[in-house]
DNA sequence: AGCACGCCGACT
DNA sequence: GTCGGCGTGCTC
């Protein structure tokens, strides 16, 4: 018998399956799926690998072939169906077979046995893992205090966790004294917690009943949940995932990285007890695996957490829910650079069961699917708390306040509604995104950025005096006067956080400040620290970029400011005006609760802007017709598909030689079926001595961008295994 | 990716 | 005359 084996690899150039032949004691024991050990190279050396598929025979001259060494660990076997989902993650993203297989299998790390060392723990294992995470993000009671202490030495196989025991402190003390650890653990925190906080059933509106009945019901795959801000969202998942445990299938929620919180996570717990788990990045490759066994052997029936708990290994899934789909962190950041929407699509269809996608600003693509009957579509536009209502927003006109000699960050109404807030001892929120200001060019009389001809996107300013566009590759010089309305107030815009904050102590000497972007939340904490400090009251003003305005309610904060609307309208990617859109409302969301009324004040050049008309207006269906309009008349997806071949290089000269012939290739080969745009400079050319280009591509056919992507992998190869250059794909 | 084979310069 | 530089090419 012999065996099809994928050598665990990130090269391209190993990345098909070698043929073993498998020892006699391992018949019957390899199957496709399963980890293997086997020599390879000249210099054999043990690596390790997976079995995608058993043979009878091979065309291969015997004497060539190797036997397999071992099966390493004790893992299960990954599901044919799995297997099937990494085979397509492969096909559909890049990157080596071996690469998709560690995205579904996370269980690669053995847990070693650690000896010698008592640990006592009253609870389940689960729930004293789930303590730890816990314990790391919040300061809750004593005694998970206590637990923080012993962190460090408590991130230890499950397995060694004994249950429901419980000693005296003197004990404990002989255990601490000897370098043992024992912990005392009274009542399980999630049920002391729900004691002082209630969360059963709670009775649902009709929109909501009528949302849970249409999911449970529809027979399409797809069902978009559309509900705005408050519209009790959750509450639905809640009755729909005990509809679907009732049938004796399984759950898998997404929920996107900074929504993980306690109190998330405590809901479930709530509603489902014992039979929710989650995972989530900072468990350790023991604890993910031990999490992701107790699913496949049923001890677990509802997973919760970001991208990677799609892949629960689930043996009779009965549903998956992506909670506010539109998140950008359900992109993947390493290879294979998957959607965990479009990959939770693929798997619900493999297992045969729903898949639901949560937001309150759906992805177009999305929302365009389900209105044509694609997908199912659930709308809920009212708020589910009673006397709840959605802040009111206004607009604050820059090019009003530029005419009225108004140099400031802050227009007149911002000015005066910070005061009235500062004045109540109530909370502000100053958001702008800072990503916005790598030097789009826009005119302070009409507000209009100056645009690229082929791609509707704002040029960028380069120094030595032009402007480029890094969709295209056209370029022009820089503009003395504003080529819309002849203005000659034309300029970049340069302003961050740190000057915001510079100028609220300026101006409001006495309000206390606290900043929170990419600078001041390094380290493992930092975002909790800001969070919380401001949750304390600590701080009369929040500025922040975007990372302020996701999932934290803050009860006393009645105003948010929105300086700069327009600057996340102008970067150079065709998804900016949806960004934008997601943003404001999102913000928008911040202000105010059922007690006290909110208000978002939102500052623009660009006031008439469909995208912040439509947000001002909370108004999804709105924004969905023009962004619609705009996406049909440059054929960005849906109306095509887009997607761009990276390339990358130390070397400027070669990268732009192998960037420019290879795009060449491609034109010439491809030319009928795919639009090229480029090759193009990255909007950021060099980044850490590599200088990047990218290649644009767009097509009426997926099919015809992935044979794209499969034409440069074999011809850029060479170059790719000199690294001369590096080469990556994006969709 | 590793690892070996292979054909040219400074050393015991 | 040998040790070793890392260029080229293969891995069941």
């Amino acid at each position: 018998m012999f065996a099809k084996i994928i050598i665990d690899s990130s090269s391209k150039a190993i990345d098909r399956p070698f043929t073993y032949r498998i020892p006699g004691h391992l018949e019957g024991v390899i199957q496709p799926g399963s980890r293997v050990r086997v020599p390879f190279g000249k210099g054999n050396t043990l690596r390790d690998g997976y079995c995608i598929g058993i043979e009878t025979d091979t065309a291969l001259d015997p004497g060539r072939v190797k036997e397999i060494d071992s099966l390493p660990g004790t893992a299960q076997p990954m599901e044919s169906q799995m297997m099937e989902l990494a085979i397509w993650m492969r096909y559909r993203y890049g990157g080596t077979l071996a690469q998709a297989f560690a995205a579904v299998l996370p269980n690669r790390k053995d847990v070693k046995p650690v000896r010698n060392r008592l640990y006592v723990w009253k609870g389940t294992k689960d729930q004293l893992l789930d303590q730890l995470y816990i314990a790391e993000r919040r300061k809750y009671y004593a005694k998970i205090r206590l637990l923080k202490a012993f962190t460090e030495r408590l991130t230890l196989p499950a397995d060694l966790v004994s249950d429901r025991l419980q000693i005296q402190a003197s004990t404990l003390k002989s255990f601490t004294d000897q370098g043992l650890v024992a912990v005392e653990y009274v009542e399980p925190a999630p049920m002391a917690d729900l004691k002082r906080d209630p969360q059963g059933a709670k009775p649902l509106n009709a929109e909501q009943q009528a949302a849970v009945r249409e999911i449970l019901e529809d027979p399409r795959q797809v069902h978009l949940l559309y509900g705005i801000t408050g519209s009790g969202k959750t509450e639905v998942y809640l009755n729909v995932i005990e509809a679907v445990l009732a049938s004796g299938k399984e759950v898998i929620v997404l929920i996107p990285e900074i929504a993980l919180t306690y109190q998330t996570v405590m809901r479930f717990y709530a509603r489902f007890g014992e039979r929710v788990s989650m995972v989530h990045s900072r468990l350790s490759a023991g604890e993910k695996s031990a999490r992701f066994r107790m699913a496949s052997e049923g001890g677990i029936r509802v997973m919760i957490g970001p991208r990677s708990a799609l892949f629960t290994p689930f043996k009779n899934l009965g549903l998956i829910i992506v909670d506010e789909f539109h998140e950008p962190s359900y992109l993947s950041d390493q290879s294979p650079k998957y959607s965990a929407v479009e990959t939770a699509v693929k798997r619900a269809s493999l297992a045969g069961c729903k898949v639901v996608l949560g937001s309150a600003t759906p992805l177009v693509e999305y929302y365009g699917k389900a209105l044509s009957g694609a997908y199912a579509l659930s709308r809920m536009r009212t708020r589910a708390v009673q006397g709840s209502r959605l802040p009111e927003v206004e607009i604050a006109d820059l090019r009003e306040e530029f005419r009225k000699r108004n140099r400031s960050i802050f227009s007149e109404p911002l000015q005066k509604a910070m005061e009235e807030a500062l004045m109540r001892r109530e909370q502000i929120m100053l958001f702008l995104n800072r990503r916005g200001y790598s030097g789009a060019v826009s005119c302070r009389s009409c507000g209009e950025a100056v645009g690229c001809p082929h791609c509707s996107v704002p040029l960028n300013y380069h120094k030595n005096g032009t402007l480029k566009c890094h969709y295209c590759g056209f370029s022009r010089p820089m503009v003395k006067q504003c080529p819309a309305c002849g203005s000659g107030m034309i300029s970049t815009f340069g302003i961050g956080t740190e000057k915001v904050e510079e100028m609220v102590k300026e101006r409001f000497p006495s309000a206390r400040t606290l900043r929170m972007d990419a600078d001041t939340t390094g380290g493992k904490d930092g975002h909790r620290v800001i969070l919380e400090q401001f949750n304390q009251g600590e701080a009369d003003v929040l500025i922040g970029t975007q990372m302020i305005v996701k999932g934290h309610d803050f009860p006393n904060v009645t105003l948010v400011g929105i300086l700069a609307a327009d600057l996340s309208l102008n970067v150079p990617d065709y998804r900016a005006a949806e960004r934008t859109f997601q943003l404001l409302v999102q913000a928008e969301g911040r202000a105010g609760r059922a007690d006290k009324p909110g208000r978002c004040i939102v500052q623009t050049y660009l006031p008439d802007h469909y995208a912040v008309r439509a947000a001002v207006k909370q108004d999804f269906d709105a924004f969905y017709e023009n962004e619609m309009l705009f996406r049909k008349a440059m054929h960005y997806p849906p109306a095509g598909f887009f997607s761009g071949i990276r390339f990358a290089g130390p070397d400027e000269g070669v990268l732009r030689a192998a960037a420019e012939q290879l795009s060449k290739e491609a034109a010439d080969t491809f030319g009928q079926t795919v639009r090229f745009l480029g090759p193009a400079e990255e909007t950021a050319y060099k980044v850490k001595d590599q200088y990047r280009m990218i290649l644009r591509m767009k097509a009426d056919a997926l099919e015809d961008l992935l044979a794209v992507k499969q034409y440069m992998e074999g011809k850029a190869e060479p170059l790719v295994r000199d690294k001369r250059i590096y080469m990556t794909f994006e969709s």
